[in-house]
RNA sequence: UCCGAAGUAGCUCAGUGGUAGAGCAACCGGCUGUUAACCGGUUGGUCGUAGGUUCGAGUCCUACCUUCGGAGCCA
């Protein structure tokens, strides 16, 4: 008898077939039980008739608690009842090991209850569908890059010196001397543009910030992408391109997941390139007519900002050409003016914030090194960044996507802490 | 760091100065198509911690702790 995995049921019905599977929940009364199984590819129904199994095994079905580890043997039968598809009609059980007491039950439960139990959460249909469709953003990620003639180059974890100087970085020691945890690899990953031509970097992240809101995280991934000979518009064209790519991915790979979430898959269906994009000028005057009177010409945007010039739009929306006193130093000036930089923010429909940051780099080295005194930076730690610009310079883009804000926008989620397997919040470092 | 809310059974919550409650989970029983199944029963408590007011405090007061939501900052 062939042993298959949940996914594969649909290609086998008729057949009688072995499943390895948790129970998630059962269901019975005196003469049938259904119990509810998974095993991490899908969830399916094992339906137990005692006048067809007998006795001994009816009662052992209901004797499973919920996530007992089992063997079932049956035969994969056709329902339309539900969207799976199908169904297996038990004949056997083997219990591998019966749980005791499993902490979530199929009841309410409060945020810091299922934060404690992160390790069985991530169990749940809901988690398991987050992950799946985290899991096929990082994949149509690769896709996309590799299509478009990106070579995946990694960054340092551990660093020397303070990249940007303005997020609090995590201290550590590196034998002797100071190190720091990555914050962005993008300085790093300027320089492997000039060596490879188009690069993205896809790692982990840590800003030892006190933000305590559903958009942060303290340890979150990112995608990197650092393109030379690219200028600000095609980099925009690029993102637009491929945050287009990954929603299409999704909808099409990750149909059940997205059902199972309540997703209102409208919404992501509009998210088509190209995406809108309105000038930092423009977007304050926009608020100004909104009657947002909090704000000027040179300030950054707040969260209800963002939002309200996000709900204008039904696709994420570029916001252009910040002022360049609140943007990082090494922001690209626009060529006719010198207040405001080529960079721009890719804001999510539906308040998900900032999904992607990104600009054109200064690559004149005077102009460089300039910005670097004038932000009072330690020029020796920049050295090797400003060399760059000293070995044929050429103009070149690049921009960071923070995945879980990502896969919370697209999966729905009502906070960030949701869309990572092991979330580093504020107070949590455990489990 | 600031503003707001909340801590009562394993979980989710009710209890508004006078005997500590419900639903779910667990356990026992019933039920042939259930979908957070349902029905009956049983078990389960240092009411966040410390102090105070009161004849009497889960309830009122003070301090502290923890969590949640938001702000700032950012992806």
């Amino acid at each position: 008898m062939k042993k298959i995995s949940i996914n594969q049921m649909p290609s086998h019905i008729g057949e009688e077939v072995k499943l390895g599977a948790w129970l998630a929940n059962k269901r019975s009364s005196g003469k049938i039980a259904f119990l509810q199984l998974r095993d991490g590819t899908g969830f399916v129904q094992g339906v137990v008739v005692k006048a067809d199994v007998g006795e001994e095994v009816f009662q052992l079905a209901k004797s499973l608690t919920q996530e007992s580890s089992i063997y079932v043997t049956g035969t994969v039968t056709e329902d339309t009842r539900n969207s799976f598809g199908c169904e297996i009609q038990v004949t056997s059980i083997e219990v591998l090991s019966l749980a005791e007491d499993f902490p979530i039950t199929p009841k309410e439960h409060g945020t810091e209850f299922l934060m404690d139990n992160r390790h069985v959460w991530l169990r749940s249909r809901k988690q398991h569908a987050i992950m799946k469709i985290r899991n096929e953003i990082i994949r149509a990620t690769y896709e996309f890059f590799n299509n478009e003639g990106f070579v995946k180059m990694d960054p340092p974890i551990l660093t020397g010196s303070a990249p940007e100087g303005t997020s609090e970085l995590f201290a550590t020691k590196y034998f002797d001397e100071d190190a720091f945890l990555s914050q962005s690899g993008q300085l790093y990953m300027e320089a492997a543009a000039m060596a490879m031509g188009k690069v993205f970097s896809f790692g982990p992240t840590f800003r030892a910030e006190k933000s305590k809101t559903r958009r942060h995280l303290i340890e979150f991934w990112m995608i990197e992408p650092e393109m030379a000979f690219v200028e600000f518009n095609e980099s925009l064209e690029v993102q637009e391109n491929y945050v287009s790519y990954i929603v299409q991915s999704v909808l099409k790979n990750c149909k059940l997941e997205l059902e199972r979430l309540g997703r209102d898959t409208s919404k992501l269906e509009a998210i088509q390139a190209p995406f809108p994009r309105i000038s930092y000028d423009d977007a304050i005057e926009f608020l100004h007519e909104k009657g947002f009177d909090d704000i000027q010409w040179g300030d950054d945007f707040g969260a209800p900002h963002e939002t309200a010039i996000a709900e204008a739009y039904d696709k994420p929306v570029f916001i252009t050409h910040y002022p360049v006193g609140i943007k990082p130093f090494y922001m690209q000036p626009h060529p006719e003016r010198d207040d405001v930089v080529l960079c721009a923010d890719l804001i999510a429909p539906e308040g998900y914030g900032e999904i992607i940051g990104g600009s054109e780099r200064i690559y004149d080295y005077d102009l460089l090194k300039q910005r670097i005194q004038e932000h009072n930076l330690d020029e020796s730690a920049y050295a090797w960044y400003l060399e760059l610009r000293k070995y044929g310079t050429v103009p070149h883009s690049g921009f960071g996507l923070g995945l879980e804000r990502t896969v919370a926008w697209i999966s729905g989620a009502e906070h960030v802490r949701e869309s990572i397997p092991f979330p580093r919040l504020l107070n949590r470092l455990y489990p």
